[in-house]
DNA sequence: TAAATTTTCTTGTATATACAAGTTTTGTGG
DNA sequence: CCACAAAACTTGTATATACAAGAAAATTTA
């Protein structure tokens, strides 16, 4: 067990059997320790340990069965990407391929910003940045992002073709995504959108927008999807 | 304070103030009262008040500030649908009609459902209707709904153009969902769908394929919705 | 040997209490 | 009257403990 300084046990305790579960050392169908086993295990009382596991099951890692025990999940937290055809052939990471269309950089937020802004992130200003992801080589999914450009110093230097944009705001800066809102609807493929995405124009689209607060107060992330559905559809959970 | 008998206090609690949040005793922006002032309230204890707002937290209710309190949020839960012009102008219930074209029956699972049964499954059967919903006159959504069916006695007298599936399961059924996944992608109407939603075909139109686990084990709602987003889209929350 | 019952183990709900850490309010001094 | 410090109030993290209720395992009985 991994008890870093400073780190709550409940996170640290999520943290661990987050890592066990994605791992494989528990796979899916399989029975977490119980409730007693984990508070030996980490020296801790049933408060302490339900409260991370209660959080590991809102994350959709587990299944929680009165009587019965934590039966491991599937992880899935986020968007994923998972081809038409067989909803269980998922994208294995090898995959999806990240290009960075435009680098992390600072800009003003644009001025018709769909999204309400308060004096702290007008003041702030944002980080802009665009990907566009490319599953078994197809570009799908077209994403532009906007950080609230707040307490993230150094942001600019992280290489987010290799690495999520979420894992590594709250490992390098200690954001952590609390909840957020997406708008989702269907649009025709433009001239542009065509191009970045290789298909006629007039193809039908998905277009998300998505806000998501952080544990910080003000900072906030924006990000404007557009994806090509036809081999691929988006999968996200609640 | 309403203390339903067999309801666990702090459910009861989180009722209590959501109730209050969606009557607008509490709005956006106010400060709930603090943990200690509704363990007075309640005569109980903190653990208890912290689980109810936890939960509050997280169906986006209130937002938690160390040292602060906890501030109103937006009530927001499930799928909504706003109009394209202007985020914040909202879909009033009034303008929201829901149309039963099927209304709920006892089926068998079609045989090329798109997701794995379990046994329980496959054997209880489901319960299926179909639903058109317009907004402000125009046929908007079109959802077809499979319910499995396990321990729903007269579930089919229920008029659901009134009332919220969810709430209806939830009210008279004990039915809590707990965690879901849905499928996003965009196509274009065919000729059954131009028909429902009143476009050519040939339009974008949204297809989205939910699957919503419940605190019954083998009970699990599926959705499969098809929306029209040229004048209202679907927003949701995570 | 199988069914029924009992025991054990599991998660769910809850009380009591304490200290840490962030924010607000109040009081004091210049 | 304003700035600073202290006090008070807030949420965050945690321990200890108990009982309720569901499920599994073990034991007993027919």
């Amino acid at each position: 067990m991994t008890k870093e300084p400073n780190t709550p046990l409940y996170k640290t305790l999520i943290g661990d059997l987050k890592k066990q579960i994605d791992d494989g050392h528990y796979r899916k169908g399989d029975l977490l320790p119980s409730e007693n086993e984990l508070c030996k295990r980490y020296s801790t009382t049933r408060p302490t340990v339900r409260q991370a596991l209660g959080e590991l099951a809102r994350m959709g890692y587990i299944i929680r069965r009165h009587g019965k025990g934590s039966i491991v999940s599937e992880p899935k937290n986020g968007l994923g990407i998972l081809s038409l055809k067989g909803s269980t052939a998922g994208v294995g990471r090898k995959n999806l391929r990240t290009e960075i269309l435009a680098k992390a950089q600072k800009t003003a937020w644009p001025a018709d910003f769909p999204y309400e802004l308060t004096e702290v992130q007008l003041t702030a200003g944002c980080l802009y940045l665009t990907r566009l992801r490319h599953v078994n080589g197809l570009p799908t999914l077209y994403e532009e992002t906007y950080i609230t450009d707040i307490d993230l110093p150094r942001f600019t230097v992280h290489n987010l073709e290799k690495n999520s944009l979420f894992e590594t705001l709250n490992k390098y800066h200690n954001v952590e995504i609390k909840e957020g809102e997406q708008k989702i609807w269907a649009v025709s493929a433009d001239k542009n959108l065509s191009k970045l995405l290789d298909v006629k124009p007039g193809k039908p689209l998905l277009h998300m927008k998505r806000s998501m607060q952080t544990n910080r107060p003000h900072l906030v992330i924006y990000s404007f999807l557009y994806c090509n559905t036809e081999e691929y559809f988006i999968q996200d959970y609640f």
